[in-house]
RNA sequence: GCUGGAGUGGUGAAAUGGUAUACACGCAGCACUCAAAAUGCUGUGGCUGCAAAGCCGUGUGGGUUCAAGUCCCACCUCCAGCACCA
C-alpha cells in the first residue's frame, strides 16, 4: 500500500467535495430534521491563524457528527467585514478599506477551504456588501419606527486613537477595546438603541436557555439590576437664599436612590455627583467625578445646602463628591456611614457624623420602590468611514427622516479621503454631493446622516440572513426562519459575552416584538471556547512574535492532523487556554499513520468484535455531544492501538473506525473509505450504532481492598453474586496476609468494581 | 471588593463517591541502521529497597464516609468578567 500523503489526498477531496456540492445544505430534506450549528463569523483581518482553526474546525467536528446522525445540518460561514480594525489596517497600509477587506476575504476564503470544514459556502454573507447592509439599514429603520433608535446629546466614550465614539461594552478598564487608547468623555449628538427597555427580559429569559452558568451570570452582572427605593429629601428653607449667579432655583427636594431604604435613620448626609450639583446648584464646587480607576481617593465639598432626613427630621448637609456616578440611579445618594464602607471612609476623612445603632425602617416607609440597571443604552454612531451608513436624512423642517424603504440601500460612497478627523465628524461629511439631498417628506434641501453604524449592529442579525441568504424581498422570509431558527448550537469567543451575545439577543427580541422573527431568543445552546496560546504559553500576538501560522503545519502534517490535534488538546467545553505544541501534534499524525497502516490488516474472514468496538462508539458519541473532543480522540487512539497489536481486523470493524474518525479527519477517512470500494462519500454515511448489551463487560476486575487500601485485584464473572465475590476475595493470599487471623467486621462489595474488607 | 471558574506527573491532560495519573508529548533504555531519521518494543509520580514489597501522594488545614481529586467548612494561589453602581 502506498504511503499516507495528506498533501495530495486533502487537495483531491476538497476539490471533489466542492464540485459535487457535498456540503450545500438544502432547506429541507424529506424525513430529516433541520439543525443549525453556528460559529461566529470571521473578521477579515488578512490571514487565518491557529485561533480561527480552533474556532471553526472543532465545531465542524460536531456539525459533521450531527449530519452522520441523520440531521440536515446548516453550518455556514461569512465575514464580519465592516469595522474599525479593517479600516485601521487599511489606513496603515494605505489602501482603500473596501479594497483591503474584499481582497482579504478572497484570501481567507481560500485558507478556510484548506481546513476541510463542511461550510455551506453558497450561503456566505458579507456584512459590507450592499445586498447585506440594505437589510441592516432596513432593520435600523424598524427600530427607529418603534422609537427604539433615537438621537441624544450625551457624554459618550470618545477614543482619541480610533477617533470615534465607543459603546460602554467596548471600553475595557477605561481603555479602547480595539486600540488600547485611554477613553475620554465627550458630549456629542449620537444615535442610540434602547437596549435598556429590554433589560428585564434580557435577564429573565436566560432561564430557558441551555447556556453555561458563567455566561448567564456575566450577562446578569453586566445588566446589573438592583431593587431599591427613590426617596425625596426636602431642602431646608435657607436653601432659597439667592445664589451669586442670580438666584436660587425652584429647588425643594433632592431625590436619592438607595438599595437600603431600611437604613434611612442612619443617614447623616447626602452626596451628589458633580454633574448633578451643576444641575441643582449651578456649581460643581470644583469636584471632578472619579471615573478612572487610578483616581481612588474620595474627595468632596460641603455645598452649604441642607436637607431634612424624612425619617427622623434631622437637618443634614449636602456634599458634592467624586465617588457618586451621575449616570446611575439619580446621581444622588443618602449616606449611611455606619453601614456603608465608602460612606464611612468619606465621613471619617471629613469628620462627618456617624450614627451607630440607629433604628431600622421598612422598605417603602419613606420612598417608592424602583429598579435600576447598570446597563446603558447602546451608542451605535461611529464617526468612521468603513461602516453601514445610517439611513436617516436630516431636514430643517421635518427633523430626522428615515430614508424610504424603496431607496435602500443607502450606498456607502467611494471616497479618496477616508481618514477620520479630529473634529468628531465622519469622513462622509466631506462628501458634499452625497451629503446634500432632498427631504423625502417635504422635498426641501436636507443632509444625510454621516455617521456609520457600529459593527456590532451588522453582526446582530447575520445568522438570520444565512437562513435565506439571497432573498431580495425580505431580510429573511418567515418560512425560512421557521425552517432553521433558533440556532441549536452556537460556539464562539468568551469576549462576546457582554457584547455580541447581548446585543444580538436584544436585536432578536425587538424583531420578535414586531413579528419579524418567530422566537424571542436566537440561540438555544451556547458554548464559549478556550484560547490557543503561543508555544511560550502566552497569548498569541504579532508583537510577541509567537503567532502560529496554521498553513505551515497543514503543509507539513496535513489538515487532518491539525484538526484532530486541536480536538485532542483539551476539553472544548471549558474556557481554558492551551499552548500550541507542535511536538504533541506529531503524536496525532502518528495516530493517523497507524489508522492508515491498519488497513493492511483487513481480513474478510475475521469476525466483527462488538465487545471491543461498541463501548468506544458510545464513548465517542457521548463525548462529541458534550464537546469533550479530547477524550473522544483518546478513545479512538485506544481502539486503534488495540487493533494494531492484532494480526487482523475485520472489514466491519475497520469501517467503524473510519466512520468514528470521519468528523475529526475528513480527508484520510474519505480516502480510505473509497479504497475499500465505497463509491459514495463517507460523510454521507450513517454514524455507527452499538448494542447496549455488548457494552456491559462479562468479566469484571475487582479492586480488593483491606481497610480501604488496594492489596490485590480479582477477575470475576459479572454474574457472580455478593457472597461469591466475598469468598473469592477472602481466599486471596494477599488478603490473608493482611487479615493475619482477624475476622473482618464488615465487607463492602460494589458490583464489578470494589471489595473492601474492613477489619 | 463583588460574581463566576480552576489548582492532579517534566508538559497538554483523564477519572458516574469505588484500582489516581487513561490518552498523548517529552525523557531514558533496547531493537533495526555504517550512522541518523522514521518505526517498533520496554520503562517513566515521589521516597525506601538488590528484589519482593512497603510508605507517601490530586494547592493548604479540618470534616462526612467502609471509601474523597470528586461531597461539606475554612483558607491560599491563579484565571476570567465587573468594579466608588449606593
Amino acid at each position: 500500500m502506498k504511503e499516507y500523503d495528506p498533501k495530495q489526498i486533502e487537495k483531491k477531496w476538497q476539490k471533489e467535495w466542492e464540485q459535487s456540492g457535498l456540503y450545500t445544505t438544502p432547506n429541507k430534506i424529506e424525513g430529516k430534521e433541520n439543525e443549525y450549528v453556528l460559529v461566529e463569523f470571521a473578521y477579515p483581518s488578512g490571514n487565518l491563524h491557529v485561533g480561527h482553526w480552533y474556532a471553526f474546525a472543532v465545531p465542524d467536528i460536531y456539525a459533521r457528527y450531527r449530519r452522520m446522525l441523520g440531521k440536515n445540518v446548516l453550518y455556514p460561514m461569512g465575514f464580519d467585514a465592516f469595522g474599525l480594525p479593517a479600516e485601521n489596517a487599511a489606513i496603515k497600509n494605505n489602501v482603500n478599506p473596501s479594497e483591503w477587506t474584499f481582497s482579504n476575504i478572497d484570501y481567507m476564503r481560500k485558507q478556510l477551504r484548506s481546513m476541510g470544514a463542511s461550510f455551506d459556502w453558497s450561503r456566505e454573507v458579507i456584512t459590507a456588501s450592499p445586498e447585506y447592509y440594505r437589510w441592516t439599514q432596513y432593520l435600523f429603520l424598524k427600530f427607529f419606527e418603534k422609537g427604539l433608535a433615537y438621537q441624544s446629546e450625551t457624554p459618550v466614550n470618545w477614543c482619541p486613537g480610533c477617533k470615534t465614539v465607543l459603546a460602554n461594552e467596548q471600553v475595557i478598564a477605561g481603555e479602547c477595546e480595539r486600540c488600547g487608547s485611554k477613553v475620554l468623555k465627550r458630549n456629542m449628538l449620537q444615535w442610540n438603541l434602547r437596549i435598556t427597555d429590554y433589560a428585564d427580559r434580557l435577564i429573565d429569559d436566560l432561564t430557558s436557555l441551555d447556556w453555561p452558568k458563567h455566561i448567564k451570570d456575566s450577562q446578569i452582572n453586566w445588566i446589573g439590576r438592583s431593587e431599591g427605593a427613590e426617596i425625596d429629601f426636602q431642602l431646608t428653607t435657607n436653601n432659597l437664599t439667592p445664589l451669586s449667579s442670580g438666584g436660587a432655583r425652584q429647588l425643594t427636594t433632592i431625590k436619592v436612590f438607595t438599595t437600603r431604604p431600611d437604613t434611612i435613620f442612619g443617614a447623616t448626609f447626602l452626596a451628589v455627583a458633580p454633574e448633578v450639583a451643576i444641575k441643582l446648584f449651578d456649581n460643581d464646587f470644583g469636584i471632578k467625578s472619579a471615573t478612572e480607576r487610578e483616581n481612588k481617593e474620595k474627595l468632596g465639598v460641603d455645598t452649604g445646602y441642607k436637607a431634612i432626613n424624612p425619617a427622623n427630621g434631622e437637618e443634614i448637609p449636602i456634599w458634592v463628591v467624586n465617588y457618586v456616578s451621575a449616570d446611575y440611579g439619580t446621581g444622588a445618594i443618602m449616606c449611611v456611614p455606619a453601614d456603608d464602607e465608602r460612606d464611612r471612609e468619606f465621613a471619617e476623612k471629613y469628620k462627618l457624623p456617624v450614627l451607630e445603632g440607629y433604628k431600622k425602617a421598612g422598605f417603602e416607609d419613606y420612598g417608592e420602590k424602583v429598579t435600576k440597571y447598570k446597563l446603558r443604552d447602546w451608542v451605535v454612531s461611529r464617526q468612521r468611514y468603513w461602516g453601514c451608513p445610517i439611513p436617516i436624512i436630516h431636514c430643517k423642517d421635518c427633523g430626522a427622516v428615515p430614508v424610504p424603504e424603496k431607496d435602500l440601500p443607502v450606498i456607502l460612497p467611494e471616497v479618496l479621503d477616508y481618514l477620520p478627523g479630529n473634529d468628531g465628524k465622519s469622513p462622509l461629511s466631506k462628501v458634499e454631493e452625497w451629503v446634500n439631498t432632498k427631504c423625502p417628506k417635504c422635498g426641501g434641501n436636507a443632509l444625510r446622516e454621516t455617521d456609520t453604524l457600529d459593527t456590532f449592529v451588522d453582526s446582530s442579525w447575520y445568522f438570520l440572513r444565512y437562513c435565506d441568504p439571497t432573498n431580495d424581498k425580505e431580510f429573511a422570509s418567515k418560512e425560512m426562519l421557521q425552517n432553521w431558527m433558533p440556532v441549536n448550537f452556537y460556539s464562539g469567543g468568551a469576549e462576546h459575552t457582554t457584547m455580541h451575545l447581548l446585543y444580538s439577543r436584544f436585536f432578536h427580541k425587538v424583531l420578535f416584538d414586531i413579528n419579524l422573527v418567530n422566537e424571542s431568543e436566537p440561540y438555544r445552546r451556547r458554548m464559549n471556547r478556550g484560547l490557543i496560546m503561543g508555544t511560550d504559553n502566552q497569548k498569541m500576538s504579532k508583537s510577541r512574535g509567537n503567532v502560529v501560522d496554521p498553513d505551515d503545519y497543514v503543509s507539513r502534517l496535513g489538515a487532518d492532523t491539525v484538526r484532530t490535534y486541536l480536538a485532542f488538546i483539551g476539553p472544548y467545553n471549558e474556557v481554558g487556554s492551551y499552548p500550541w505544541n507542535p511536538d504533541a501534534a506529531v503524536g496525532v499524525r502518528r495516530f493517523l499513520e497507524r489508522v492508515w497502516k491498519l488497513s493492511e490488516k483487513i481480513s474478510e474472514e475475521e469476525e466483527a468484535s462488538e465487545s471491543t468496538i461498541d463501548p468506544i462508539i458510545k464513548k465517542v458519541s457521548d463525548d462529541i455531544s458534550s464537546m469533550k473532543m479530547n477524550t473522544a480522540v483518546s478513545a479512538l487512539m485506544i481502539l486503534v492501538n488495540s487493533f494494531s497489536e492484532k494480526n487482523s481486523i475485520s472489514r466491519k470493524d475497520y469501517e467503524t473506525i473510519l466512520l468514528l474518525l470521519a468528523p475529526f479527519a475528513p480527508h484520510i477517512t474519505e480516502e480510505l473509505w473509497h479504497a475499500l470500494g465505497h463509491e459514495t462519500s463517507i460523510h454521507l454515511a450513517t454514524w455507527p450504532t452499538f448494542d447496549e448489551s455488548k457494552i456491559i463487560k462479562e468479566i469484571a476486575t475487582y479492586a480488593v481492598q483491606v481497610n480501604s487500601k488496594v492489596r490485590a485485584t480479582l477477575d470475576l464473572a459479572l454474574t457472580a453474586d455478593e457472597d461469591e465475590v466475598k469468598a473469592a476475595a477472602l481466599a486471596l493470599p494477599e488478603v490473608g496476609k493482611w487479615l493475619s487471623g482477624q475476622s473482618p467486621s464488615q465487607i463492602i462489595v460494589v458490583k464489578g468494581r470494589v471489595v473492601n474488607i474492613v477489619i
